[in-house]
This record gives structure tokens, sequence and C-alpha cells, in this order.
DNA sequence: CCCGTTGCTTAACACCGCTAACTTGCCCGC
DNA sequence: GCGGGCAAGTTAGCGGTGTTAAGCAACGGG
């Protein structure tokens, strides 16, 4: 059971003159679901990748300029929905300080659900991000999104008297680092022998409403 | 103009009987050097590191199983000044709480002077240690000791009254994610506009001490 | 002086990302 | 109905990677 194509995976129909752009989102597809298959976005190959659509390595390069682009491609797909949760989640509660507490746990919780798109936006320095030294086209969309979103929550929570006056922005990147750093650790150190998340999370979450409270 | 080995420089005399084991020492320094240069692992090649030391790529394999525990045992030994960083930072404090903070403070600026080792260690789940599933021989010794000299500090720092009576290993894992935090997105996110890192460590630190604090 | 062990090298495999150049088959205009 | 243009792929291949099998050469004890 090797996996790798003793049938190649019946050869894709090709498509009608308007919609060459079909490809273009099937490739999406298996890409994704490759890289939750094998975890790690440099044992998902483009060659597998077309082998799983059903179509030669090069046409990949038709609709992407590289390999980086297709795997950045999908993890910000999967990067609106990071967002779109941690809103749906702080919109159950009225209470500003709930309800930025209910946007951390979405948070930790959809890291790590999707670790492998959490790390390969949160925790890699994209090689290309690295050669266009200097001005940085990272910082996604979708994550900016994300995290205006986290800054306003925490102006309520000033706002409401929940936190001591201060700079939202300042409070709220140290609430990401928090739970930054929860994800990051239990993506990385899988072996060690960590508390329940919701303990651990529920117990960060307690500290920093104190540490922040008036 | 290719920078690739116009002269393979300088082809290493052959070891005498006893010690073949000079070449290991060599490698090791040549892949510590290349590592810090390029700033990534997947930059430095077996053969990069061959030409380095001035012997053939298979060489290496005498030495080494793969290019994972060769990468690995580099970044170990920065490792092992991590801890001692810490320790000689946590010992010119008397007080318990302001010994745990120059704790945190060198953890953060050994982790950004060192980024690649930190990465590696910290921020790859590792391919060897995902094919063992179940058990995990990560967690390097060095790695156990810093911790179980992060824990000590706490208990220090509950035993002083400086912290509410809880338990030290759970606290110390609250201090480890942030910490962690701090040096993991500063690393990867670097085209973020972070405030100063003094800044947001400073904060991070007052954070957690009145989060903490009786 | 010889010969086994030590310390390497030469050659090659299988895979990778990526590109240039070619072919195939749909669809529009006549 | 039917050319021809062009979109939508393909075949072939380059230079790179980690890794392995097999061979060779020098050192040093007998």
């Amino acid at each position: 059971m090797t996996a790798r194509s003793p049938a190649p995976h019946a050869r894709r129909s090709r498509a009608r003159r308007g919609d060459g752009v079909r490809l273009r989102d099937e490739i999406l597809a298996a890409t994704a679901q490759l890289l939750v298959e094998k975890g790690d976005e440099s044992l998902v190959s483009i060659r597998a990748v077309a082998d799983a659509v059903g179509v030669t390595p090069p046409s990949i390069y038709l609709h992407f300029p590289d390999k980086e682009a297709l795997i950045v491609e999908v993890c910000e797909q999967r990067f609106r929905e990071f967002d779109a949760a941690q809103e749906a989640a702080a919109a159950q509660h009225t209470d500003p300080l709930e309800s930025l507490k209910a946007r951390g746990r979405a948070y930790v919780r959809f890291g790590l659900d999707h670790p492998e798109a959490y790390r390969i936006l949160f925790m890699t320095r994209s090689v290309r991000a690295i050669e266009l030294t200097g001005e940085s086209p990272e910082a996604s969309d979708a994550g900016v999104t994300a995290l205006m979103h986290f800054v306003e929550a925490v102006r309520r929570c000033v706002d409401a008297g929940a936190f001591a006056p201060a700079d939202p922005m300042l409070i709220a990147l140290k609430l990401w680092i928090a739970v930054h750093g929860v994800v990051s650790l239990l993506i990385c150190e899988r072996g060690f022998p960590w508390p329940p998340v919701d303990v651990l999370v529920e117990s960060i979450l307690e500290t920093h409403a104190r540490g922040l409270a008036p």
C-alpha cells in the first residue's frame, strides 16, 4: 500500500473553453486535503497534488506562480474561517470581558483544529518574505482584519471599565501573544505532559483578566 | 557568479588513525555557521556543509544518521547555553520575583538572538517525532532542565508570597507560554509593526505579576 | 613488509520544484 | 461545415536535494 500512483488516479477530463479556472479550485481542494493528511507542508509535493487531481505537475503552474503561493492560498481560506469563528464566538456574549474571553477560546480551538494552516501562517517566516527584505507583504488581509477585531474587543473592555486604562493595541498584542503561545507550544511540543487545554486556557484568561483589571 | 564551489574550499587532510571524531566536530561547527548565515534549516544542505568542511557529502553520514540529527545536535548545543543564560540572569537577583522576571527577559533575549536554533527546537514538530507516534523522545534534556529551573523559580515566588498559592508547574507553564509567545511571534511576523521589545516584555511581565499576585 | 582496519570517495538512486517547448481539442467566425 | 486561433493541457528535462552501496587508500600494529 504505497499510496503512490499505481493507478494515476483516473485522469481528469479536460476543461471546457471558459473554465480553465475549474482546475484551480480542484488543485486548491486537493492541496487542502493532502495538507491535513500529511500534516506538513514539506510532505505535500507539487507532484502529489497533481496526481491527486489527475493532471501533470506543470499544470499547477498555470494557476499558481509557485508552491508557496498555492500553500498560502489554501491556508488563507482556512484563515477567513478563523476570523469568522472568533466573531461568532464573541457575538454570543454581551458582556465585553466575557466576549473577549470567548474570542480567545475560539482562537485556541481553531488553531488546534487546523494546526497545519496555523503553523504555515503564524509559525514560519516565509522564504519569499525573507527575500523581499525591508517591506512586508505578509500580514495577510484576513489576519489584519482578525487583529483589528481583537483590538476593538479590547477597547470595549477598557471603555466598560473591565480593564485599566491603557493602549488597547498593546493589550491586544499581549493577549494575542498569550493565545498564540498556547497554540504554538501545544502544536509543537506534542509529547509534553500538558494539562488539559481547557484548564490551561481558562487559567491564562483568568490571570490576564486579573492582571489587566483596574 | 554562482557562489557554488569554484574552489571546493581546500580539501581537508585525512584524519589520523585515532581521531576520525575530529571530522564530527568540524561538521558541527560548519553547520552552526551555515545555519546562522542562511537563517533557515532548509537552506543549509548536506552538500553545502560537506563543501564547507572540505569533504564529500556521504562523509557526513559516517557521523550523523541523517540531516535532522545533525541540525538538532547543533541546536542543542546552543540550547545548553540557553539554560545557562537564564540561570546567570536569575542569579543576579535575590528577590524571587525580580529573579524570575530576569529569567523571562533572558529567555526572550536569547530566543531573539538565536532565532534559527529557537525555531528548530520550539517551533517545528520534527518529522522524526511524528513518525515515532505515541511516545515522545523529544523534549531535549537541556529543555527539560531549563523548565525545571523555571518551575523552581516560580515555587520560590509562591513560597515568598509574591504569588498566590497555586500549582507552581501550572504557573510556570503560563509564563513559559507568555515568553515563548513573544519570541515566536517576533521571529515569524518580522514585518509587523511591533512596539519595542523591552516595552512589550516589561508590560507582559507586569501583567503576569499582577495577575498572579495574592 | 604486509594486511586489516579506519577514513574517506565515487557513483548512483529517487525525489523535489520548476521551465521550455510541444500537442490536443474546443469554439468562433466565415 | 469547416478552418484556424487559442486555451488547456502534456512531454521532456534541468539542477537541486537527502541518502545509500560499494570501493579505494592510507595508516599502524604484527
